[in-house]
Parts: structure tokens; C-alpha cells; sequence
RNA sequence: GUCCCCAUCGUCUAGUGGCCUAGGAUGACUCCCUUUCACGGAGUAGACACCGGUUCGAAUCCGGUUGGGGACGCCA
């Protein structure tokens, strides 16, 4: 056997964002694609008129995008070009291709026109429930003279257009690349439709054309998809086309264990994008649900994937998305970033919260996002803490009551005030800050909490919070004054 | 209901018949560092779903039970 060259794809139907259990799909497929040296494919399955809108499309592409996932052949993100020699690549633009494999079906007798209703449909369903059988659908137009059924047709009687599967007395093998020997016996599916009554085609059909004139020689997709693969084994046959290899992977899962739903947070790349996750650090997590690092190591970059990457490692069970664990991750990344990609990386998020912040050069922001990032999680969490940093967002938290029904605390602020009045100059060094710091505590006699707490209390409303000798630094005299001001005026 | 898939700490997983009194990561807890909170460091608790079989030997192979999930669409 000739050895063939390796084509995969990511066929995402254009319904909205990327979801991570696509984006999931879509990386394992590069990963074996790029270490196999082989093409990696973006076909657009836009069957379904209705949901699929352009819209989606390019969320999707830059959703991939953001991800890092390139594709070799398909659309791009301008709408206007398509790069490959076996497109189009979406599917609304290939109509012609499935009618001419759907009348060859047709006239070979593997297919047939169905003219059932809804209403039998349903009707025989109830039925075969009733029997404790497969509610499978068994036509009685399955044995129509095709000619006598195009007439009918004609006419104007709407009808589908139906795999003939009942005579398949069978069971149908699968090597999974993932799962092992499959077995399906034939009466698993019913007869299933290939074109709507509107002409168009379904997935399972186009699929399988697809996949077969565009030369994929491997399928890894999610497992939702095993029974499909039984239909697709029966198109494939009845073509005589040869089998691609198939590999179902695992589904990603929810805390209860269920599909992944949006009740429980956010599902899409998209949305983790916007709540300051790193494309690497969702990627990463991403891998590993599902995946194993040989050496068991948990942070890699994609390109150490790529090399790493085999088929053998996929584990077949359904794996939980612990989103606590993304955002240690996503922290891990952060912080192994320099101070200055940090910055531009953060930058934005600020921007969007409206933040005024005290300085505006360079310097400022890369000392400061220094401190700031063995805090983070997420690029949002430097939101919380440069609102910190804004006058016109500060507040006296519920936190510091406690503090402030404190004895000395009255004492320890007017002196702190105090000192900041006479300071010269607009901003403090730490050493200037300590010095502050020392010249309060020997002239209240306060030691200990009772003179950290008030005065970070004075600095950012709260009890708790970053080093203040850090902070500090990073503030203006005007700055700390009027919060000093401020807060001494809710003791009185 | 029917068919298919899956089954190791709460979670992600390592493990392909002896290296396993089951390893790592995360989360939890404790301690250290720290005049707060984090970060960092050290440590503790925590799993082979169950029952049979094969074998000198089973987390690993086979069968069954149970549990979970998926599919049963003119969605993909």
C-alpha cells in the first residue's frame, strides 16, 4: 500500500463562537497534522442554512486565529480568498457536488426518495418505542421505481431523499485510532436522509463527500460522533470509496459531567479571550484533557507539542473542564512573562475599565505590572488591582470597618497625613515610605497590625492587599493625601 | 426504551501482567517564608467502581454487574 499523504481537517459548522470542545477537535488535528508533516484543513460545514450565518464564520477563524491553529487550506479570515486545490471548502458553495453523488447513489439503488410525513414518521416511531425496538425509520417508498418517485416528484409532493440501510445485515468494524475495534451492528441506524426535501444536503452525506474528494486520510473528532461514523462507513461503501481512518476523542465535560454547557460559565474561546486568559496557557489546558505529556510534564509550549504529539497518548474518557486549573495554568504563563509583554498584554483590559492611572510612562507601567503579576490570574485581575491605583475609584471597603473602629487607628492616620503633608516632592521612594512609616510608629507608639492596617487602609480602602512599600511607590503624594483625608473624615 | 462508548485520588492524568505498600499535577489541609493577602518552599490526607475468571503473579487480559456519558433529527 502506497503511503498516503496525511490530510486532516477541522469542519466546524458556523453557529457561533469556537467552543473549547471544538478548539480542542481543531488542535488535536493540527498537532497530528503538523508533526506528521501533513495539511491541515478548515472546511466550513454550512448545511444548515438557517443557523449558519457569515457572522459565525469569521468568529471562528479568529478564534483559530487567536489560538495559533493556521490552517493550511480553506477560507480566510477576508472572506474573499480560499487557499487549497479541493475547494470550495464551504459547503453551501458545493451543492452541485453532493446532487451529483446523491443521483449516482440513486441510480445504483443505495439511496431512494422518501415521501413519508412527519406525522408517520412520528406514528412509527411511537410504534417501534412501543415494541422495544430501535425507533428506526423503515420506508415504504424504500423499493419505488426511481423514475415512478421522480414523477411523484415532480408533482410537487415533497420527499427526501433516503440511505437504504435495511438490507445491511451486518455488523460494521471500526479500527479506532483511539478506541480500538468498534464494533456496529448494521440496525443500529435507520434509514437516514442524505437530501432534505429542500434539495439540500445533510451532514453525514456531505461529510463523507467531503472528506473523501478532499483526500483526508485521518478523522479525529470528538466522540459525540461514533454513531455518525456507523452511516459514514455505509456511504463510503456503497461509493466504494475507501475508509479514511478514524479516531473519536473523548468529550469535554462540565463539573456534573455532562456536555459542557454555558450555565456554568463560559464555554467559548472567545469569552476566556475576554476574561484575560493566554491563547497558550487555553491551549495547554486545553492538550492535556485528553492528552498526556510523555515525561507527565504540565506546561509545554506548542511547538514542544508538536513534536511530542501521538495518536497512542489520546485517552479515550470523557475529561472534565476543571476551571480552576485553567486559571493556575493561565497564572503560570503569566508570570513567565516579561514585564513589558505582560504590560501590552494587560494594557487593553485597562483601557476598556476607563482606568486613570496616576503616571503614564513606560517605566511606571513595567514596575508596576512587576508587582502586580505574581498577583494574577488573569490579564482581568490587573484590572482589580490598577483600579487600586485610580483616585476616582477609590473606596472605603466594608473590610476596614473592623480596622477602623480600632483605637489607635484615629492617631496613626492623622500622623500619616500628616507626614505626607510635609513630604517634598510629588512620589516616594520605598526608603522614604519606611521612613514614613517609622516616624509614625514612634510617634503614636503603634506597632504591629495596628499600624500596617489603618494606613493600608488610608492607601487602598481595604485591609488586605499588596505590600505597601511596593505600592506606595507607585502612587502620588496628591494621590495618598486625599485618601488619607478621606478616610479620617468617616472616623469622625 | 434501544444501540454504542467509557470507568485510577474531588478534578486532569501516569500506568500496556511482576519495577505499584499505584507516580505527577491541580484543588484541600498543615508548616516555613512574610509585621497583611498573595507568590515561593516543605509536608499531610486522598483513587485502581464491584463480582467472577485467566495466570505463579492483575490497576493492567477476559466475562458479567453497577455507574456515568453519547447517539437515536429534513442539527452538526
Amino acid at each position: 500500500m502506497s503511503q498516503k499523504k496525511i490530510r486532516v481537517r477541522f469542519a466546524p459548522s458556523p453557529t457561533g463562537y469556537l467552543h473549547v470542545g471544538g478548539a480542542r477537535s481543531a488542535l488535536y488535528n493540527y498537532l497530528f497534522a503538523r508533526n506528521q508533516g501533513g495539511e491541515f484543513i478548515l472546511r466550513i460545514e454550512d448545511t444548515d442554512v438557517a443557523r449558519s450565518t457569515e457572522e459565525s464564520l469569521k468568529m471562528v477563524m479568529s478564534d483559530l486565529k487567536w489560538l495559533g491553529l493556521n490552517w493550511d487550506e480553506g477560507p480566510q479570515s477576508d472572506g474573499q480568498t480560499e487557499i487549497g486545490s479541493y475547494g470550495p471548502y464551504k459547503q453551501s458553495e458545493r451543492l452541485d457536488i453532493y446532487l451529483d453523488v446523491a443521483e449516482e447513489l440513486l441510480k445504483i439503488g443505495k439511496a431512494y426518495y422518501c415521501f413519508m410525513t412527519d406525522e408517520e414518521l412520528e406514528i412509527q416511531r411511537q410504534k417501534f418505542i412501543a415494541e422495544g425496538k430501535n425507533p428506526h425509520v423503515s420506508s415504504p417508498y424504500e423499493n419505488w421505481d426511481l423514475e415512478k418517485a421522480k414523477q411523484e416528484l415532480k408533482s410537487g409532493r415533497p420527499g427526501v431523499v433516503r440511505f437504504k440501510s435495511q438490507h445491511l445485515k451486518k455488523d460494521y468494524i471500526l479500527n479506532d485510532l483511539v478506541r480500538g475495534e468498534v464494533r456496529f451492528p448494521s440496525d443500529m441506524v435507520g434509514d437516514f436522509v442524505l437530501l432534505r426535501s429542500d434539495g439540500m444536503p445533510v451532514y453525514n452525506f456531505c461529510c463523507v463527500v467531503d472528506d473523501h474528494l478532499m483526500k483526508i486520510s485521518h478523522v479525529l473528532r470528538a466522540e459525540e460522533h461514533l454513531p455518525n461514523t456507523l452511516r459514514q462507513m455505509m456511504i463510503y461503501e456503497a461509493m466504494s470509496w475507501e475508509f479514511p481512518l478514524f479516531g473519536h476523542i473523548s468529550l469535554v465535560l462540565d463539573e456534573d459531567r455532562q456536555k459542557m454547557s454555558k450555565r456554568r460559565g463560559a464555554t467559548s474561546c472567545f469569552q476566556f479571550k475576554e476574561e484575560g486568559y493566554l491563547p497558550e496557557a487555553l491551549l495547554n489546558f486545553v492538550t492535556l484533557l485528553g492528552w498526556s505529556h510523555p515525561e507527565q510534564k504540565e506546561i509545554f509550549s506548542l511547538e514542544e507539542t508538536i513534536q511530542l504529539f501521538n495518536v497512542n497518548r489520546l485517552h479515550p474518557s470523557g475529561a472534565v473542564f476543571d476551571r480552576v486549573k485553567l486559571k493556575w495554568m493561565n497564572s503560570q504563563y503569566l508570570r513567565a512573562l516579561s514585564n513589558e509583554d505582560l504590560w501590552k498584554k494587560t494594557e487593553p483590559f485597562l483601557k476598556a475599565a476607563n482606568l486613570k492611572l496616576p503616571y503614564e510612562d513606560k517605566q511606571w507601567a513595567f514596575s508596576s505590572i512587576a508587582v502586580f503579576k505574581t498577583y494574577m490570574e488573569t490579564l482581568v485581575d490587573g484590572v482589580t488591582f490598577y483600579t487600586a491605583l485610580d483616585d476616582s475609584k477609590f473606596e472605603i471597603k466594608p473590610e476596614a470597618s473592623e480596622v477602623l473602629a480600632w483605637e489607635p487607628t484615629k492617631v496613626v492616620l492623622s500622623e500619616w497625613a500628616e507626614l505626607l503633608k510635609v513630604h517634598v516632592g510629588e512620589s516616594f521612594t520605598e526608603a522614604e515610605f519606611l521612613k514614613i512609616q517609622e516616624v509614625v510608629k514612634v510617634k503614636t507608639g503603634a506597632k504591629g497590625k495596628n499600624l500596617f492596617q489603618p494606613i493600608r487602609v488610608a492607601v487602598i480602602g481595604q485591609p488586605h492587599g499588596t505590600e505597601l512599600k511596593i505600592l506606595v511607590p507607585l502612587m502620588t503624594k496628591t494621590s495618598l493625601l486625599k485618601r488619607a483625608s478621606q478616610v479620617l473624615a468617616s472616623l469622625k
